[in-house]
DNA sequence: GATTGGCACTCTCTAACGGGGAGTGCCAAT
DNA sequence: ATTGGCACTCCCCGTTAGAGAGTGCCAATC
């Protein structure tokens, strides 16, 4: 009955009432019938009425009990995993892969799709360069295995010459060649505590250095595709909320905080409105899933749109396009 | 007279009436005389009426005219120039101070903010760098005096060795070092004609490389911040506009080819309404200036808002932005 | 006891109506 | 050339009324 209802709803983004519903569900009941049970739903949370003589609309408690009980995701047909899986086929750098997908979700879901660029914690250290660029600025170049590069300003206080840069980068590529970002990253900070005193300035330059580019890890980023599908939901079509939310994607502050907490739960996770705890979020709802390189879980991917969703429809796609994500950034090892 | 009717249209959004006008104009006249005088002004196609007894608003024409004749820029004073300096003062890569700028432009103008990525072609070439990745994939690494890193994923076809690829940017490294990038591209290109016969097979791969880098550099880039600040303006709040609009910045050709005319105009340029074009931007304006390093036009910045924008506000704020960006550019070398 | 039809009631939505207000155009007077 | 006056136009806004959709409840039915 309430899957009948949400379906409807779903569709029509219009408050359905109880003759509609008797139509729509395949049993044989009157409307009156449907109102008896209808009253039922709302007193257990599940719908409600925008006011009396309207149909009704489900809660998000009606949400997250059709999420979490009667949803049965009826998986993708092969067909066209395979055309997402085209999509993914092309040879391409991480950073156009993390776009492909975004976009992918986005364009099938009609909603907006949004990727974390992968954290890079368990990819491998492959090398860095020191490059003098003028006065006391260097320009730092790391490369990691995944063939991902990074680079960074670094403003040292003193000038150095190319030969003692030369001669930093040798050491640290020496040190460091292969090994996990992570591990790199402690161990520059332990080695920076005992430096102090018994290697000589340059190496703790070095050091310094090669910390700043590390850190640049930690502050995390995504990139988002679709948001204008948004506007489509006449739900949303309010300035006011509009600009709300599309705040909220630019600042990136609140959603990547979310996302985070995606990271954990493992597999598929869903935040219906309010859930969320953040106001702008308040009439969307978020399906996310963790992508893995290496059986090491690297980012989240998923798509943001209104409490009305076709989850059932959105949520095998998630799922695929996370794992056609992860397979195609492994390849890159 | 114009002026006077432009700025307070500017100001409220409303249609401005004459006895409105009359209160506003310093001169002592009547409603009538206004009257009159707003009946020429109508006939010459400057301002019309939406609809008989609404008040008058400016045309395109109305506004070019303001622009082109009538428009005194006051100066910005020093202090906020101050201000806007600091904001460009901090240490940053080239990356970072685009993004400032089109932030500040935003920031100021309450509007949304542009800036196109520099362009490279007058960089000098400092070195390039090969990775082997995996099977027939490369890691191609250029980096400019600027100290700007593209990177670029590479398929060759056969597998290179690591003492191959070393070789290769020995080579490339040792003839162009120093050189302009335009210079470098156009040198690959003819080399590459000859190359297939007298070259072995490695440095033809090299070249095809390198090309390959260099390639990137055409299909430019923008950056926008503020978008949402065009949901401000009233008669812009209708979501079909708004949602091409938005789709249009996210697109960016369209807005790319309308930056590229504004390259070669020198100085401010201004287009008002449909003179871009474009019917998205239809009820837009866009004010830029192109900005140099070294004295060579590298990008074009500028901020893109309702036809009803505060020009003699915004012209200066922009002029300024772009000669800041451009300072702070140069200081890089 | 679940199910049903009937009925009065509620509430929204839309269109129609009707001032009030702002502004215009024109004209005659200054 | 400028001005006040005046009739006219058209938008805007609040009111009203009717249609439509849906509800809750009750009594009848299987």
């Amino acid at each position: 009955m309430l899957r009948v209802l949400i379906d409807r709803y779903v569709r029509e983004g219009q408050p359905v009432g109880s003759r509609t519903l008797a139509r729509e569900a395949g049993l044989e009941l009157s409307p009156a019938t449907i109102r008896n049970v209808m009253s039922d739903l709302e007193e257990l949370g599940f719908i409600r009425a925008p006011h009396t003589s309207a149909g009704r609309v489900p809660t998000v408690q009606g949400y997250r009990f059709f999420v979490d009980t009667l949803l049965k995701v009826q998986p993708l047909d092969i067909t066209s995993v395979e055309k997402m899986r085209l999509e993914f086929q092309a040879e391409q750098a991480p950073k156009n892969l993390i776009e492909s997908a975004s976009e992918l979700l986005s364009g099938i879901t009609h909603l907006a799709g949004v990727v974390t660029l992968p954290k890079h914690e368990h990819a491998l250290f492959r090398r860095v360069e020191f490059l003098p660029l003028s006065e006391n600025r260097v320009l730092a170049i790391l490369v990691t295995s995944e063939g991902e590069v990074q680079n960074r300003m670094i403003t040292t206080d003193r000038q150095c010459t190319a030969s003692e840069l030369q001669q930093a980068s040798n050491y640290l590529n020496q040190l460091f060649q292969g090994k996990d970002l992570g591990a790199v990253r402690s161990t520059l900070l332990s080695e920076m505590q005992e430096a102090r005193s018994t290697m000589n300035r340059m190496m703790v330059t070095a050091i310094q250095m090669a910390d700043q580019v590390l850190e640049e890890k930690q502050s995390e980023d995504y990139v988002m595709a679709g948001q204008t599908n948004l506007m489509e939901f006449h739900e949303l079509c309010d300035i006011e909320k509009l600009r709300n939310l599309f705040d909220a994607f630019n600042q990136k502050r609140e959603i990547l905080h979310l996302l985070d907490q995606c990271v954990h739960g493992d597999g598929i996770q869903i935040f219906i409105g309010d859930e969320s705890g953040y106001q702008t979020l308040d009439e969307c709802s978020m399906v996310t899933a963790p992508y893995q390189v290496d059986g090491e879980v690297v980012g989240v991917l998923g798509v943001i749109g209104p409490t009305r969703m076709a989850y059932e429809r959105v949520i095998p796609i998630v799922d695929a396009t996370a794992r056609l994500l992860g397979a195609a950034l492994n390849h890159k090892d």
